[in-house]
DNA sequence: ACCCTATCTGCAATCGATCGCAAAGAGGGT
DNA sequence: ACCCTCTTTGCGATCGATTGCAGATAGGGT
């Protein structure tokens, strides 16, 4: 291995341009460029270009007290409404001279809390955290210990930090509203964790709304809940709704990746989607106009999201006040493939064993 | 704003405990945590917990010349095949201590490069970069130095760096085999750019296992190459295959990006996807299964490419000379719905004006 | 000619952890 | 009692850039 080339460092490119470290420092340095005269400026600029000078951002970083690092803190970079939310968050970062440093957590607070440790041990200067509900308390200590953090896709409750989220709320309610306005009267709602923002949000929405349209006659044997958010975690509230053998001819899930475990399990049971169950989700993930079929959802820009964050998260770094604490982003309706008018006759969901029952049921129908 | 927390410095620590800094920073170093008994470290650990003390990265990284950080270079996060690939960089690197600094560079060689210097001004101890292929050069440069990099995905020509990629050659013979197999004799190729190994390699296993079946007359009538990897660049490619009325009833795409494209446009032009023309992909990105049709492909995984090319800049990193340099990663067929036996009738390919001369060439067939 | 101000640049301490060197201390052997 | 070795710890320079302070120089005014 050759060995690597020596650095240049300011003290190379003074002792060349025959001028003081620190002159070089400040010439390099934008907000005191002004300090130096124009004549020396330019004569140490060009030396620099010469040797090929980079700063060491270590180095500035240990005397300045600032990494220009920000941490960032997702449960998992594999679920696809991630990477456009992340490469917001660097769009915004990068042309302000700050880097993300990316941490998975899988939703496991235990290592939401030692990603933490870590990005702190690396002096970051702010954190973007999707936050997992068990560790609001070391957020919000964080908080309050004067460290800027930005939330973003969740909330946290009683804490009023800098937050993004998208407008669970509204969304919901436009979601339900489209299902109502295709005639569906009896729509299930697969639910997120409610312990998490969104899922509490969403889930009320839909209360509401049902209520709204006189639709809320036992609601509750029409909602189930998943205990994540993730791919997978569908499966069986749905199977638990079809089990309720309560009638439905739609479905509200509270997420894309819900949604489509949904239709896994709807048509395990030989329920088509959407002639015999319309499903909506609630996202718009990249790639989702693609799929069998194609998944009518709520959409929102998760690459605003992200550059939104970030440039809150700046906001907060460079000490501007005056930016809003909060930003809550639009979400608006995509009907595609997976939602239709309900059937003719009633679609009865089946009772006892899934499979068998569904068929029955369907010879029925 | 409430003051930050002041920070705990090993000095603080070794005034708690009666020591010296110096013998702190070696109870806490693993490497040299030996050198110091037993029991004046138990007490140091022990105030340094208490004090909550951690180290400063930062700080330590200036004494020892290593960010333990590692840049990596991708052209975009939003592209499927990424995220799996990032989460097993960072899934190898956390526990050795590393961080990585993610980069977009969006396949452009200006952004590659600012990129690259960034990263370096960052003091990063290694890359791993997917390279652009117009900067060999830099990379190479960079190799030469003695900077470890790791390539991945793409290989580049000439430079005998380390590199982790998957068998294209081996993943492309499986999938015109395949194709073969199901009686298929006229296949196109939607190629990738013939700049980067990928596209190269893909592109001459198709040519030889088509010669070696007897199939290679005129097959460059046959062949029509993207400009990118990217979606959308798999459109115009498509479209002068049918334009030049070259029949074919199955098209290998050169990734599964190009091969969605691909889809699209034979759809646009009246053809069914498998029943007209088959279309086989390469990379088996995450949801394509779900997709309409589910794509057939080859896969490989890309989390494992990740992991290895982490596993093997950290080799670098230790100085250890024994480890391979080069890592190719096995790739299996994965049958879906886009490919089928080939139409009763020969599919003829349009002529002409792409869409109507479409549905003319279906009402014939 | 002299003083004052403004502009420019040098000086040196500093950020926090690390590590080569050497001193101090402990224990063993004869 | 003395010397030698080995272990443990302290000392202080160092990494590279930044920045408060003060010295130096130039220019202007009277």
């Amino acid at each position: 291995m050759p060995g690597r080339k020596p650095p240049v460092t300011v003290r190379d490119v003074a002792r060349e341009a025959g001028v003081h470290p620190g002159t070089v420092s400040r010439v390099l340095n934008p907000e005191r460029r002004h300090l130096i005269s124009e004549q020396t400026a330019t004569r140490v600029e060009q030396v620099a270009r010469e040797l090929g000078y980079g700063v060491n951002h270590i180095a500035r970083g240990l005397r300045t007290r600032q990494s220009s690092t920000v941490g960032v803190l997702i449960p998992d970079l594999t679920n696809p409404l991630f990477p456009p939310m992340v490469r917001g968050i660097e769009d915004e970062l990068h042309p302000a001279g700050y880097t993300a440093l990316l941490t998975n957590t899988d939703s496991d607070p235990q290592r939401e809390l030692k990603g933490i440790e870590t990005l702190t041990a690396r002096q970051v200067d702010g954190f973007i955290i999707a936050p997992t509900e068990t560790n609001v308390q070391r957020v919000k200590e964080m908080i309050e210990d004067g460290v800027p953090v930005v939330l973003v896709n969740r909330t946290v409750p009683r804490v009023s930090g800098f937050a993004v989220t998208p407008d669970d709320r509204r969304g919901a309610t436009i979601a339900v509203e489209h299902l109502i306005s295709l005639g569906h009267r009896e729509i299930a709602h697969v639910g997120g964790p409610q312990s998490l923002s969104p899922g509490q949000d969403r889930y009320r929405a839909y209360l509401d709304i049902m209520r709204e349209h006189g639709l809320e006659r036992d609601a509750e044997q029409l909602v189930a809940f998943a205990d994540a958010f993730t791919g997978g975690a569908g499966v069986a509230p749905t199977q638990e709704l079809l089990q309720r053998g309560r009638p439905f001819t739609a479905v509200f899930a509270a997420n894309d990746l819900l949604a489509l475990d949904c239709i896994d399990v709807l048509r395990a049971a030989g329920l088509r989607c959407p002639q015999d169950v319309s499903v909506i989700g609630f996202n718009d993930m990249p790639f989702v106009d693609r799929f069998d079929p194609p998944l009518s959802t709520i959409r929102f820009s998760h690459y605003e999201m992200g550059r939104r964050a970030a440039e809150l998260l700046l906001g907060q770094l460079s000490g501007d006040t005056s930016a809003p604490r909060t930003l809550v982003l639009a979400t608006e309706l995509v009907q595609r493939g997976s939602t239709a008018r309900p059937p003719r006759r009633r679609q009865t969901a089946p009772r006892g064993r899934t499979r068998s029952a569904a068929a029955t049921s369907l010879a029925r129908g």
